[in-house]
RNA sequence: UCCUCAGUAGCUCAAUGGUAGAGCAUCCGGCUGUUAACCGGAGGGUUGCAGGUUCGAGUCCUGCCUGAGGAGCCA
């Protein structure tokens, strides 16, 4: 007898087929009974009806607790009454371990309030929603590996592990190394992509990062992944154009794959179709004047919050990229724009519907003088950069990269209101458990 | 760090300063097409903690603890 899968049900029809997985909900009708259950591909209604059954495999089945797991033994047929479109009609049913009813499975069907869902968060992956989002963080990672891939980027991992902060020291987490005192977990990728895009000429990196920042809203985890392109010979408009074409091409992918998943999150999908080329431009200038004429009290020369990357998302009907910053809000590295030294070669891309930034990035500087300048300017220490220095040294060009956060466009994709739902176990400033 | 809101049954929530209750979950019973099934019944409480006001506090006051949303900071 063969063993499949709830997602190939449809390529069974017909047959009789062992299902393993677990109870995902159990209704009952005197002599008929409907189990519901879940294999991680899929939920399929079983039917178990009395005069067809074993009286013992019967009576099991009607009083099997949720998330008991068993291996189901049935027709597969196709039934329009069915949400999945096919049932199990069962012939029978091995009891792998029944969830005692002394202590029943924590998740019933009804609602729960946050902090007891995160409590839970390990059982909680199982629900129907969480599973679809977490399949959605899958077709993102997946769509955003296939397209670097495709277009001439090689992986090239950074190390989690450094002895100093791309941007500020305030949010870094430290931990001891041995003898060496202390180190930090990485806030970004971006110098050492540096390094290797000098080696490669199209690097990224995909990994987790890390900020301890006392932040505590929906769009905040201490943990959190990103991926980071970085490019040799690129510009400022090199990486709008491939920010702007991975985005598109992700979101096509999603739209492509996980239609279903979507579906279960309740998406409003066209929203995402319209997620095509070419995204708005605006200056950070351009920003200012139109925040300002919305109402926020911005300044020039001021960074944007919250609200304010929520207004600009929610002014246009697709991704939008700001860009020419002034060089006091951002980081040393990033190159003054010739014909205006008060301003920085950097970009960042705003997520519709208040999801704010997803996307930030620039041109690098790539002049010894300047960068040392720079460095100075931020008091950072030189002796630390020294192999960052050398860059400038040994063939230094124009070079250009960016990151974006996963979490953040996951709960785009899927319009969760918050990040913690996007990542299996998240970390944040009040939880690291499970 | 600051601001706002909330803590009552395993869970989600009710309860004018006056006998702590419902739905779900659990248990018992009924139902041959249920869709968060439904119907009948049962058990289940240190009302976050410590004080205070009051004849009387889940309810009002003070402090603390925990959680949520937000600000700053950031992807």
């Amino acid at each position: 007898m063969k063993r499949i899968t709830i997602a190939e049900a449809g390529r069974h029809v017909g047959e009789t087929v062992q299902i393993p997985g677990w109870l995902y909900n159990l209704r009952r009708s005197g002599k008929v009974i409907f189990p519901l259950v879940r294999d991680g591909t899929g939920i399929i209604q079983c039917v178990a009806v009395k005069s067809a059954l074993p009286e013992q495999t019967f009576e099991m089945l009607r009083d099997l607790t949720q998330e008991s797991s068993l291996i189901v033994i049935g027709k597969v047929r196709a039934d329009a009454r069915a949400p999945g479109g096919y049932e199990l009609d069962v012939e029978g049913a091995e009891l792998i371990q029944r969830v005692p009813e002394s202590d029943p499975y924590p998740i019933t069907p009804k609602e729960h309030g946050v902090e007891f869902l995160m409590d839970h968060r390990h059982l909680w992956i199982r629900s129907r929603r969480q599973h679809a989002i977490l399949r959605v963080r899958h077709e993102v990672v997946r769509a955003i590996r296939e397209y670097l891939d495709n277009h001439g980027f090689t992986l090239v991992d950074t190390p989690i592990f450094t002895p100093a902060a791309c941007e500020g020291t305030t949010t870094l987490f430290e931990t001891r190394y041995f003898d060496e005192g202390v180190v930090y977990l990485t806030q970004s990728g971006q110098l050492y992509n540096e390094a290797t895009a000098m080696a490669f000429g199209k690097v990224y990196c995909f990994g987790p990062t890390f900020r301890a920042e006392r932040s505590k809203t929906r769009r905040h985890l201490t943990e959190f992944w990103m991926v980071e392109p970085e490019m040799a010979y690129a510009t400022l408009e090199d990486v709008k154009e491939l920010a702007e074409d991975l985005i598109v091409y992700v979101v096509g992918r999603v739209l492509e794959n996980r239609r279903q998943e979507l579906a279960t999150l309740e998406r409003d999908t066209s929203r995402l179709e319209r997620v095509q080329k070419p995204f708005a431009r605006i200056s950070y200038d351009e920003a200012v004047k139109l925040l300002r004429e919305k109402g926020s009290p911005i300044e020039w020369g001021g960074d944007f919050g919250g609200p304010d990357e929520t207004i600009l998302g929610e002014a246009f009907d697709r991704p939008v990229m700001v860009d020419r910053f002034p060089a006091s809000i951002k980081a040393f590295y990033f190159e003054p724009d010739p014909e205006r030294p008060e301003v920085v070669l950097g970009v960042d891309v705003i997520a519709p519907e208040g999801y704010g930034e997803i996307v930030g990035g620039g041109q690098r500087i790539h002049r010894l003088e300047l960068l040392l300048e720079r460095l100075e300017q931020h008091r950072l220490a030189r002796e630390i950069f020294d192999w960052y220095i050398d860059l400038r040294k040994y063939g230094t060009v124009p070079h250009s990269g960016f990151g974006m956060g996963i979490e953040r466009f996951v709960a785009w994709i899927c319009g969760v209101e918050h990040v913690r739902e996007t990542i299996a176990f998240p970390r944040m400033l009040y939880r690291t458990r499970p």
